[in-house]
DNA sequence: ACTTCGACCTGTTGGC
DNA sequence: TGCCAACAGGTCGAAG
């Protein structure tokens, strides 16, 4: 489900209800994920006032006065917030019950999410302490791009995937982008010009933001926590869309695999 | 230091 | 309809 549009979609979705509430009870039936969830966590966190709820990458902070909480949503996994005591589902893995009467809940068909807990202030964690610039900020542009890239032979789409070059560019929204800039995937990192990663930078920001403002790209069965399905699939370009013509030349898409995954790219605007 | 590859786990889809 | 292989939004960590 998620790539960063959605996970930031997720974290306003869920926010409002339970930001400043007490956890009165934590409720954790399946502790394998990604990584086990840690078996204190339940004692750590009853009681505990929900003090702030950021988003670094796509990792999910949940801020307390013991520490924090990070949540990855991993491939299928998914938060949602409801007042009404609904009967848990197989994959329905943790809840969180707050003072206020309503229930946080993670579900994760795969497990390839995970759920952390760190005293420490959280970008020091091993998982977030090098992770990339945010995609949304000013520290992340075409000259930084063009810097990181020297001396970088793998494809330019392997390249803005990489979380310690930049934070939450996942499959769907780098094929976006690198369409909308015109780059061929398989470029070169070291062979973009900086003109080009300028195009590309743009392109990233422009991209994440829409699909954030769109609430996400509904992808099989991404909603959001409210229920309702994100909007952005409809302004996607190129990703799912081999053998389409493509929307500014009519030239058939044609699909790669990089770095084992699907890529979908116009070969004529992408030359 | 950079790159590739296997691993985690379940559900869905498409071909025969 | 059934079975099986391939594939799916992520990303870490080992090995080359």
């Amino acid at each position: 489900m998620p790539e960063l549009p959605e996970v930031e979609t997720t974290r306003l979705g869920i926010k409002d209800p339970i930001l400043g509430k007490k956890i009165t009870e934590l409720v954790i039936r399946q502790y394998q994920l990604r990584w086990p969830i840690p078996s204190e966590l339940r004692s750590l966190l009853k009681g505990q006032v929900l003090k702030d709820l950021t988003r670094r990458a796509k990792y999910i902070l949940f801020h307390f006065k013991v520490g924090t909480l990070i949540l990855h949503l991993g491939m299928s996994g998914r938060l949602s917030v409801f007042k009404d005591s609904a009967l848990p589902k197989k994959h329905d893995h943790l809840d969180m019950l707050f003072s206020n009467g309503y229930i946080l809940r993670f579900t994760d068909p795969r497990r390839f999410g995970a759920i952390l807990f760190t005293k420490e202030p959280p970008h020091k964690h091993p998982l977030l302490s090098s992770i990339g610039p945010e995609p949304l900020t000013d520290d992340f542009n075409g000259a930084y791009l063009f810097e990181a890239a020297k001396g970088r032979k793998v494809a330019v789409k392997i390249f803005i995937m990489n979380s310690k070059i930049v934070a939450g560019v996942g499959n769907i929204y780098a094929a976006e982008a690198l369409f909308m800039a015109k780059i061929h995937p398989e470029t070169r990192a070291s062979d973009v010009t900086h003109k080009q990663y300028q195009k590309l930078a743009t392109a990233i920001k422009k991209i994440l933001l829409k699909a954030i403002e769109k609430g996400g790209t509904t992808l099989k069965d991404f909603m959001k926590p409210s229920g309702r399905p994100g909007y952005f699939s409809l302004a996607l370009k190129v990703y799912g869309k081999a053998g389409k013509p493509c929307e500014r030349c009519g030239t058939q898409l044609k699909s790669l695999r990089i770095g084992q995954r699907a890529t979908v790219y116009c070969p004529t605007c992408q030359a």
